[in-house]
DNA sequence: GCCGTTTTCGGCCCGACTGTTTTCAGTCG
């Protein structure tokens, strides 16, 4: 017994067990048990699972019960979790009940009721029984299912099985921004109008795209909403209310309400759900019941038209919509001590982008009108180095030529700056694509991992160190080289990259091209409590990209980064003493 | 099953839409 101990608490990890108990609270919920245990099983293990240590280590210490959401019951299922790798109860449930049959739950208009009815009718125990069930038709023997929930479910499955339903945030906002754009020129009757929801929260992809505007004619609005050409489908259809799809199978969630709800309106439709339900935990302690409408207080609803005034009704501090995901920002900002995370109005520059010079499709000229119209005090272009052949890299010889158009545009431009930079290659080898005389020249150099990426963690973790550890490199671009939804980032050791980026003096880039968001919120946060600074880019490729920058800026506001932690805040001379080369 | 500046008991987020069980259950966000 006791060996068997030591190798489970090795093997079973935080978030193994929070799978356990969402399996338990998943079938419990089928079987029709009591809602108050199955969300309270769904809560403890959303903890567990944001827990930092091993439960293993806090069971030693006997500080499981300090887990929010963990009381007596659940800490002793965890510890024999840990010694034997289940429990009683969920021996019993998964006895009663297959586990597969939670995979049901995931189909659109298939809740646990429904589910309890196909296995205790027809003994349907899995997404493939119930295609079986379908086919064979005898899901329509089925009584208390219709022929319209029977079809929903038809459909529901199809999209199911399509489905790599996530869209990444750029493609999900322009679609967003379009669609909005189209239903202002049906209408005048929009007051207000924002998209909400991941979107909202600059997470990096969204499920869907939720819109929250303001009439005093919401019917007209979800009207001419579901007629407009984009949508392909009407799913659901209210007064003030409507979700449809478009092009790609694509969902798009509408709601509208007088302008006196906004402030509530749009807290509830930009969530996450977990920060939403935390308010209104805290408004019911004041008495008082929240919704998208209001609070309501002894039958008086009392709304509010902005946010801020949702917050501070509250007793708290406005929380950037980033921060909305109830990891501590709430705690905070009831006591007024939430960071002050950065914004774009923060940026003063753009220290990565490219240029005709090498792949970019603007010139520098075009690039720093655009940048400066945007209200900045200075770019630096950082086109690629010569072994990037593919997108024309610079040899020394063209890097010399470019520096004279440059200084001829900082003349005609002044006070904008126009900094000269390179985006570098760091060789497979771990060598640098230039040499030291050529990089001496530059303002600002970035290196970049751009192939390769598939060597092992100790090799390509070996090259991002010796450009961090190189006199001449200032920015590590993108440090793990991911493409969100094509390609895993290179298998780095971000813990020892930050360590030696700090000691170092190197910055890390966030990366603000969508499809990168690199490094990712989570990670820039790590970076940042481990002592770097970061510089947040566009790496833009043409003037359109240059708006990147609102993805830069929306990751790292998601890891509490402040403008202090950006060097790209600061103004020009302040910014360049804080690069390495720079320092004594 | 958890939790406590109203509580160790009695609460636990709130509202909308759909289909079907003609007064409401099931599902969703």
């Amino acid at each position: 017994m006791e060996a068997k101990k030591a190798v489970r608490d090795q093997t079973i990890s935080n978030h193994d067990i929070a799978e356990k108990f969402r399996l338990l609270a998943d079938l419990l919920e089928i079987k029709g048990e009591a809602s108050y245990k199955i969300a309270a099983y769904r809560k403890a293990a959303d903890s567990i699972d944001h827990t930092p240590e091993p439960l293993s280590t806090l069971r030693q210490q006997g500080r499981l019960e300090t887990i929010p959401g963990v009381g007596k019951a659940i800490a002793q299922k965890i510890e024999d979790l840990l010694d034997t790798g289940t429990f009683e109860l969920l021996e019993e449930v998964t006895s009663e009940y297959p586990p597969t049959l939670r995979e049901l739950l995931q189909v659109p208009d298939l809740g646990p009721k429904r589910v309890k009815l196909l296995w205790d009718e027809l003994k349907v125990g899995s997404l493939d029984a119930l295609e079986l069930a379908i086919e064979d038709g005898r899901i329509y023997k089925v009584k208390g299912l219709g022929p319209k929930a029977i079809e929903r479910i038809i459909e529901g499955l199809k999209s199911l099985k399509g489905r790599d339903i996530r869209i990444p945030i750029g493609k999900a906002r322009e679609l967003g921004k379009r669609i909005v754009q189209q239903l202002l020129e049906k209408t005048d009757k929009v007051e207000k109008i924002e998209l909400a929801g991941s979107i909202r929260r600059f997470r990096e992809t969204a499920g869907d795209i939720d819109i929250v505007a303001a009439s005093e004619h919401p019917e007209d609005i979800i009207d001419t909403f579901c007629s407009l050409p984009m949508v392909h489908d009407v799913n659901m259809k209210g007064e003030n209310r409507c979700r449809v799809m478009i092009e790609g199978g694509i969902q798009v969630d509408l709601i509208c309400l007088p302008a006196q709800h906004w402030g509530t309106l749009l807290l509830h439709f930009t969530g996450s759900r977990d920060h939403n339900l935390h308010l209104r935990d805290l408004a019911l302690e004041r008495g008082a019941h929240m919704s998208e409408y209001g609070f309501k207080k002894n039958e008086q609803l009392i709304t509010f038209s902005t946010e801020e005034e949702v917050y501070k009704f509250l007793g708290m501090q406005y929380v950037p919509p980033e921060m909305r995901e109830d990891r501590g920002e709430i705690e905070l900002s009831l006591i007024h001590q939430l960071p002050k995370v950065i914004r774009q109005k923060d940026i003063r520059g753009d220290l990565h982008m490219h240029s005709t010079w090498s792949d970019g499709k603007c010139s520098i000229r075009d690039m720093a009108l655009a940048a400066r119209s945007l209200g900045y005090e200075y770019i630096c272009i950082t086109d690629h180095s010569q072994s990037l052949g593919i997108a024309r890299g610079l040899t020394p010889e063209r890097i010399v030529e470019q520096r004279k158009e440059i200084e001829s545009l900082n003349k005609e431009l002044a006070p904008f700056k126009i900094l000269q930079g390179i985006e570098m290659e760091v060789l497979s080898d771990g060598s640098m694509d230039l040499p030291e005389e050529v990089l001496r020249g530059f303002d600002l150099v970035i290196a970049s991992v751009h192939s390769g990426l598939r060597q092992g963690r100790e090799k390509v973790t070996s090259r991002a160190l010796a450009a961090i550890r190189h006199p001449l490199v200032d920015i590590l671009a993108h440090p793990t080289g991911r493409i969100i939804g094509s390609r895993e980032g290179g298998d780095f050791d971000l813990e020892t990259i930050f360590r030696e980026a700090a000691r170092t003096g190197t910055i890390l880039e966030v990366d603000g091209d969508p499809n990168r968001l690199d490094l990712r919120d989570v990670n820039a946060q790590e970076a940042v409590d481990s002592g770097c600074l970061i510089s947040i880019s566009s790496d833009a490729h043409s003037i359109e990209g240059l708006y990147n920058m609102e993805y830069g800026v929306g990751t790292a506001a998601r890891g509490w980064l402040r403008p202090q932690d950006v060097i790209n805040t600061r103004p020009l001379d302040e910014m360049l003493k804080l690069l390495k080369r720079n320092r004594s």
